[in-house]
DNA sequence: GTGAGATTTGACCAAATGGTCAAGATGCAA
DNA sequence: TTGCATCTTGACCATTTGGTCAAATCTCAC
């Protein structure tokens, strides 16, 4: 589970958040996720995220002690999101089924959350001052396990003799490709994620470059449960 | 050909360059770059470059007429010998050579220049506002003819049938990531392209796999010209 | 050697920005 | 209704930072 110590607003005497507090701490993390995707860290202001949210700087900052306690929370809220899907993959499953569901559910969260995807890029290309304990940690047992799910898949002649770990990388690499470059991408194509057909499209196109590219039939576009 | 209209220091009544500016505007520039891809556009300071580059704010001032200006030159400096590569494929070619040898070639300057790959990424998360006339014009054109070559394989049946701008993309993505997210393959796999026999390693994982994605054999390691 | 132009710098300025604080407004349990 | 805790805000402050400027220093052709 990853956890990145978030601080509560320092009220509320017993645990729970009151009505109001939930309801703010969401509009300013949400303000805050746009944000500090759009100009990273150090471009995005207390100041706009505050208006975007719809209240003052200083109302802002009574739920959060500072600018670096938003970021850090923000990071949070979407770590586990962004982390999740590996979860799923299932070593008793079909390899084909498997790798393709889960490319499509990276995908899937990229055209949803391009800003999430954004925010995570920058924060790891940044040296990942604020997650490299839980890529170090979660992350890395989480590959770790999920490697030897791919080995399984090998040894059983599943699937071709390929480096489990670049093969993770490659999905990722190319499913938030994507999302982060969607600006690159809509240059070149004049689309993006968000065309329901150029996500469709680009899809089937990296699950057939994947799978065909560890020696599997791509499965019948039919038989994929949504 | 990419180009930013960057300022020449308004000095020098000729055109070239004095000794003095060729030398301080390329320690400026190569600072810039270390600073604005370790901390984006607006986390980069100007006295932190100036300090880098050896030199007085006042001066680097004298250079560069502002922040935006460094940036700019620093951008334009990058992005040719970043988007290079691509040119080179050769439709005359053999495709098995010709792509595995793009992707080792993306692969090298991604480990011998991290940094512009993050500047280059940061740049384009960001919304290019700098770049993207050069995407959209350029690039464009650049993408549209080498897909050409890439459906003349196809066609003539060295290939198997895959839409080339995605195939593009995915070298794009994979090659890319290496460098961007270094500190994550570092925290999962302890190594990261600046270690050579992981950089032959991803270099072979990577060719591997998209060359079979797109239905050839991976050529003979040594048959390769470095 | 000398002087004009190129180079370099410290002092300084204005704007932006993160954060504090005291006071006022609001919600809510009794 | 009342009183207290929660919530909200504008005024304010200190620091950072991009950029200016005049003066000092250096370079080099003559």
């Amino acid at each position: 589970m990853a956890s990145l110590g978030g601080q509560t607003p320092e009220n509320t005497k017993s645990g729970g958040l009151s009505r109001i507090q939930e309801k703010n701490r969401n509009l300013i993390l949400d303000a805050a996720l746009g944000e500090f995707s759009k100009y990273g860290y150090s471009g995005a202001t207390v100041e706009r995220i505050a208006a975007k949210a719809g209240m003052s700087k200083s109302n802002l900052l009574y739920y959060f002690s500072s600018k670096g306690a938003i970021y850090t929370a923000a990071l949070a809220h979407i770590l586990d999101v962004w982390l999740a899907p590996l979860k799923t993959l299932d070593p008793e499953g079909d390899p084909a089924q498997e790798l393709s569901a889960y490319i499509r559910q990276k995908i899937e969260i990229s055209a949803e959350n391009p800003q999430a995807s954004r925010l995570f890029a920058n924060e790891v290309m940044q040296g990942a001052p604020q997650i490299l304990p839980v890529l170090e940690t979660d992350l890395r047992r989480l590959v770790s396990e999920k490697s030897k799910v791919i080995m399984s898949w090998i040894t059983a002649g599943k699937i071709r003799q390929v480096d489990p770990v670049h093969l993770i990388f490659t999905i990722w690499a190319t499913t938030q490709h994507y999302a982060d470059f969607s600006i690159q991408i809509k240059a070149l194509t004049g689309k993006d994620l968000s065309d329901e057909d150029f996500k469709l499209q680009t899809e089937r196109a990296v699950i057939d470059l994947i799978l065909t590219g560890i020696g599997l039939t791509v499965p019948d576009e039919t038989a994929i449960a949504e």
